[in-house]
RNA sequence: GCGGCCGUAGUCUAGCCUGGUAGGACGUCAGCCUGCCACGCUGAGGGCCCGGGUUCAAAUCCCGGCGGCCGCACCA
């Protein structure tokens, strides 16, 4: 890393051209926060849309905006106040901190996972676990949460938080958006917004941040029914897949197989999933990163989310780190709103009706709420709302086997003893049933998208930089020149800039500099298209374009640009079809 | 958060060891020049990360903070 790296260059870029750069620069910047300048500001948008129009229109979802700053019982229903938390202890006398739960582990044996603070501190003190680098005492472990907190209204006591992802607000409003899409399902509904995370060290730039964008969708489908009708346009696709066991393996490379084989071989578990994991593959193609650089690796179980029952990061090359995760595809079952359920005591149960009704006899679990109420006080009504979504088998079978069931629940464990419970047998018709929707989650990172969009699209040529960007992500989309500040060119130059802003166009006027320097100029900022207005222009109304890619250049009419720049713009010609070439 | 290295105009950088308040390159702006690829001429504006200490004097030495990069940890 001696000499200076794409990474160092692209940050060198940003700056200087007003992409992005650290906020808060005159108070010495803080780390994990990043601004946007005009071009960045711009090519976020465009990104955004781009993104919008590949998944949310295409794949007809609903998009929605909800709050940043939620309550505290929302994080509490998602299990983000427990899950987001890590028990540190920091040593007496050399001030390190390291995760509490992980030195219990790894110097007594001892599981670490799922206790609560004092549990922690009284086994560490037994075992007598000490810090690792300098061999001190640590002082009692202190729970590090990752959660932004803040306070709503004049309250200290109200204590809110702010979103670590766009998630919870499509499952809090699940009522609502199931009933816009009429009861039926699959449908999803997506985000894009700003999340925060408290990150205990946020590094590598735009990589890492602790505010950035989600754009995000939940895909709601019958955990019953569960085929993907579009799987058809995708199974021949081909992905490339780390499986969980190719990664024990220690296997490196991933396999390539088509949707469907990873499908029937078992790697990806739902097809919803796979079906949008192949979108995003190809999304990603779209903005510049091809096949060979990029691949879904799965989550091993101690990595993956409390609410993921499988997950595959996308992973995209990159000079500097090697594969960084660019979107998450997370099977979150119906995990989410079955805790919201339980927490909020709304019925978040989709009906569905069966084509004939069915006479069944079935179990069914009445508990004993007196004795439920007695033994789990406070959290009860919980253990209540949660014994009501679990199969009645599922409890018959381990009461009878174990003598006790375990309720699995905001990342506690509630024991359903005999008495607590009884189940009934009865017949019962049947006009169809309401059960949680199981979900798919693919979340992309916006902000380590646009980096990673502009790396693929940093190159060189004869000294200067070239920003290869999408066309369609271009902040500038086109600018003209006059060939000199004489003899009206500037005039007939800012004449057709109007024009073309008139008719939507993002175009820039320069008139600074030889025109070869201001051709540079526009390379740099990745602007696809310039215009130069020269002599034959006065004559004949007719005016160079220029291609950035390739520098070649085309003549054509004035008039026909804002058709032609369209067309550009949305790839649907190529260049040497834009007019006569010069 | 720990350790190592680092922090000088918009950007890159010289100066720091051996204290005497900064020099360059590119870019920007103004004007000239310029008949299609940053390369001509003239001029202008712009800087020592923050705080404290040592000293007659600090970009320079010392301490602390903040930030960056790398390693460890962390990244539900």
């Amino acid at each position: 890393m001696s000499k200076p790296d794409k990474y160092q260059k692209i940050v060198e870029l940003a700056k200087r051209r007003g992409f992005f750069w650290p906020s808060y620069e005159i108070y010495g910047s803080e780390a994990g926060f990043l601004d946007y300048g005009p071009l960045g500001a711009l090519m976020k948008r465009k990104l955004e849309q781009k993104w919008v129009d590949w998944f949310v229109r295409r794949e007809g979802l609903m998009l929605i905006d909800t709050a940043v700053v939620a309550p505290e019982i929302v994080f509490q229903a998602s299990g983000h106040t427990t899950h987001f938390t890590d028990p540190v202890a920091s040593c007496k006398s050399c001030g390190r901190k390291w995760r509490a739960d992980h030195l219990l582990e790894e110097q007594a044996g001892v599981s670490g996972e799922g206790l609560s603070l004092r549990e922690l501190e009284s086994l560490l003190a037994k075992h007598e676990v000490r810090c690792p680098e300098c061999g001190g005492e640590l002082e009692p472990p202190q729970v590090f949460n990752e959660l932004f907190k803040t306070t709503i209204g004049p309250y200290a006591e109200h204590v809110g938080y702010c979103r670590p992802e766009t998630a919870q607000g499509m499952f809090v409003n699940f009522k609502r958006l199931n009933d816009l899409a009429r009861g039926r399902l699959p449908f999803g509904a997506a985000q894009v917004g700003r999340c925060l995370r408290n990150e205990i060290s946020p590094r590598q730039g735009p990589i890492r941040l602790r505010e950035f964008t989600i754009m995000e969708f939940e895909f709601f489908f019958n955990p019953k029914n569960p085929e993907c009708k579009k799987l058809k346009e995708v199974e021949g696709e081909k992905i490339r897949l780390l499986t969980e066991e190719l990664i024990r393996r220690q296997v490196e490379e991933p396999v390539e197989v088509t949707v469907a084989e990873a499908l029937d071989k078992g790697y990806i578990k739902a097809e919803w999933n796979a079906y949008f994991m192949a979108r995003a593959k190809q999304f990603l193609n779209q903005l510049g990163v091809p096949d060979e650089n990029q691949y879904f690796r799965e989550k091993l179980p101690n990595e993956r989310a409390h609410y993921s029952a499988q997950t595959y990061d996308q992973v995209v090359k990159l000079s500097r780190w090697g594969y960084v995760e660019v979107s998450g595809h997370a099977w979150r079952t119906d995990y989410d709103l079955r805790m919201h359920m339980a927490y909020s005591g709304e019925d978040l149960r989709v009906y569905l009706p069966y084509p004939e009704p069915k006479k069944i006899k079935r179990k069914n679990l009445k508990p004993d709420k007196a004795e439920i109420g007695k033994a789990f006080k406070d959290r009860a009504a919980l253990v209540l709302r949660l014994l009501e979504l679990t199969p009645a088998e599922e409890v018959a079978e381990a009461l009878s086997s174990e003598g006790v069931y375990r309720l699995r629940g905001d990342g506690e464990t509630y024991e359903i003893k005999p008495g607590q419970v009884s189940v009934v047998e009865e017949e019962v018709e049947l006009k169809g049933e309401r059960l949680l929707p199981s979900v798919v989650e693919p979340s992309f990172g916006l902000d380590r998208m646009l980096y990673v969009v502009l790396e693929y699209a940093y190159s060189e040529r004869e000294g200067r930089v070239v920003l290869k960007l999408p066309r369609d992500l271009a902040p500038i989309e086109a600018a003209v020149f006059p060939l000199m500040t004489k003899d009206d060119l500037p005039e007939k130059a800012r004449e057709i800039r109007q024009s073309l802003l008139n008719y939507g166009f993002n175009v820039e006027y320069d008139e600074g500099g030889s025109i070869g320097r201001r051709y540079a100029r526009m390379d740099e900022a990745g602007t696809p298209y310039t215009i130069t207005i020269d002599y034959q222009t006065l004559e004949d109304d007719t005016v160079t374009l220029r291609d950035r890619d390739t520098w070649k250049q085309v003549r054509i009419k004035a008039g026909r640009l804002p058709q032609t720049l369209e067309s550009l713009l949305k790839g649907e010609i190529e260049f040497e079809e834009a007019g006569a070439p010069l």
